[in-house]
DNA sequence: CTGAAAGCGCTTACAG
DNA sequence: CTGAAAGCGCTTACAG
């Protein structure tokens, strides 16, 4: 049993598929096909279930209603969230989402983009890896318009989303001092992305503007590929130099250190921040401070800028937005 | 600048635009095209960037390499998590993932597939919410293959991928009795699932099997809709009641739950057990034994017999794969 | 060894 | 008010 196209129904009805074309995408109004005509064309299409096929629509009009996603990793809750929001938005405006997790691979990154191009989605929407700066320059000679969410290639003129992360790193690290706090450590994975390395600057120039000498020894990070092994050598090498506090890079850096360090029972004695909050926080018996980023205000704002593109391919200002994320205890 | 195609690639070589897709298709050996006119096929595809355009080989195809996923909630860490090993396994196999969460609504589920359907994917992973036989039913009719996962509509032939779900309770259950627990609570949402009420009844057998007599006001079920509140009243509610420990039927429950209690600072004296293993179990200080899902071999399994209904349309059998997920401490 | 042609299902200017 | 026709970019049997 095959689909039923657009022309059954005209062979039904003895009107041309043009006609039900005009109707069914409610441009019967306007180009003036007979009230019956049209009554009768939507009746035989619902009885029938016709379903647009989308690849010939597609083909003809060059618009997909699917827009891609690439993050580093859709389980990790923060983009999980992310991609719920992008979800959401993307829906009321009927487009689905497809995704796609680099890694932090730029060759994976490339590989998705590559594909997403071919599968034609109307936009893109997506979190550069490490080194992908000359794949994403080549993305910019296609015609297809995109968006970089959470982090953006520095120095490039790309519209990007993301939270201020140099002065939430600050702020965190400001705590702590003021906490009393002097041996403060800072623990993140892949120092080379942008956002991450911010997140150490601020981290730096709140010791410095506070008097603190910046010891490069507390400063750690783990790769993505070795990320739990990464995590803990960190931890413990910390441990052996002597902290009082840490600041965590990102809430996945968060919660492998706080599961490592309760293994160890070494939480005591420990004071904690971190950029990003979540439930794991809330449900640990130590007192954490945190950054919650506004996920659904950097979807949204992402999601503005990308629709504006694609529905005016001639707009072509670059918005770089920058969020204010604040402490919450 | 639009995009290259077969044509221009054909034009500038002077060959037909066959010759170029069998060479880029990698039929060029097989039907004999020259290995000179291929190699410089490839040269200049290269050149000029060529992609294929996905709208135009699917509408003749009628493929798209491209899969649908409907989930309760991409950001639930459950689904998150299936989500990455299906994008993983989907995309060994060339396959782009697009996804989609029906909030357990079964018209947002009805909407979501038909949108699938429209846009030709190859198939479909979906874990069908309360109310949807009729939705689902409607599928069967169509020549789209799917699976279902996580749970599966009651007495219906078609596939499924799931754990033991009455086993997993009636083992947490039976562990807390074990362990001198009497007055046994469980918290759960959407009792109307399949999966969520066979835990119902894990629990259930479990007190009877041990001589404890079942009552109903000790098991509680929120909402999706009103989640957080509901969870809230139903552990206040407990707490009147007075119970000695709480079976957990999802992790989003057992949240939900102990940072309820938590705040109200009722923790002590009580033990809890869960369906679904997560990070915040293991940083909060209460010991909790848990039923970890092997999310890995779900999607795995899933993936599998959906890819032989895909690759071998003549193909019918019907699987439903029940997989034993055991307590881990 | 390669080309000409049909056709997938739609949309859209054009003609009447 | 409606139809005939072209064309989006591919693949694939067919012919030579």
């Amino acid at each position: 049993m095959t689909r039923v196209s657009i022309k059954n129904i005209a062979d039904r009805l003895g009107v041309s598929s043009a006609t039900v074309s005009l109707v069914l995408n409610g441009k019967g109004e306007k180009l003036r096909i007979s009230k019956e005509v049209a009554e009768k064309v939507r009746k035989i299409a619902d009885e029938l279930n016709y379903r647009p096929n989308m690849a010939a629509r597609s083909l003809r009009t060059g618009k997909t209603r699917t827009l891609g996603l690439i993050v580093a990793d859709i389980s990790n809750p923060f983009f999980a969230k992310l991609a719920r929001y992008i979800e959401n938005i993307a829906g009321e405006k009927g487009y689905q989402v497809m995704f796609g997790s680099s890694d932090e691979s730029a060759e994976k990154f490339g590989r998705l983009l590559d594909l997403f191009i071919e599968k034609n989605v109307d936009g893109i929407i997506m979190a550069p890896p490490q080194n992908s700066e000359a794949v994403v320059k080549g993305l910019m000679t296609e015609k297809i318009p995109f968006v970089q969410i959470d982090r953006g290639i520095e120095g490039v003129p790309i519209s990007s989303v993301q939270i201020n992360n140099e002065l939430a790193s600050y702020a965190l690290t400001g705590y702590l001092i003021e906490q009393g706090c002097r041996k403060i450590a800072f623990v993140a994975y892949n120092m080379g992305l942008p956002n991450i390395s911010k997140r150490c600057t601020g981290y730096r120039k709140a010791l410095r503007d506070y008097g603190i000498e910046v010891n490069d020894s507390l400063v750690r990070s783990a790769s993505y590929e070795r990320f739990e092994e990464g995590i803990n050598d960190a931890i413990d090498e910390l441990l052996d130099v002597g902290i009082d506090s840490i600041v965590f890079a990102t809430n996945r850096v968060g919660i492998q250190s706080l599961i490592h360090l309760k293994e160890r029972k070494k939480m005591t004695g420990l004071q904690f921040v971190s950029i990003d909050y979540t439930d794991e926080y809330a449900l640990s018996d130590i007192p954490i401070t945190c950054i919650e980023q506004p996920i659904g205000e950097l979807g949204e704002r992402a999601l503005n800028i990308l629709f504006r593109y694609i529905d005016d391919p001639s707009y072509n200002v670059i918005e770089q937005v920058i969020l204010q994320a604040k402490i919450c205890k």
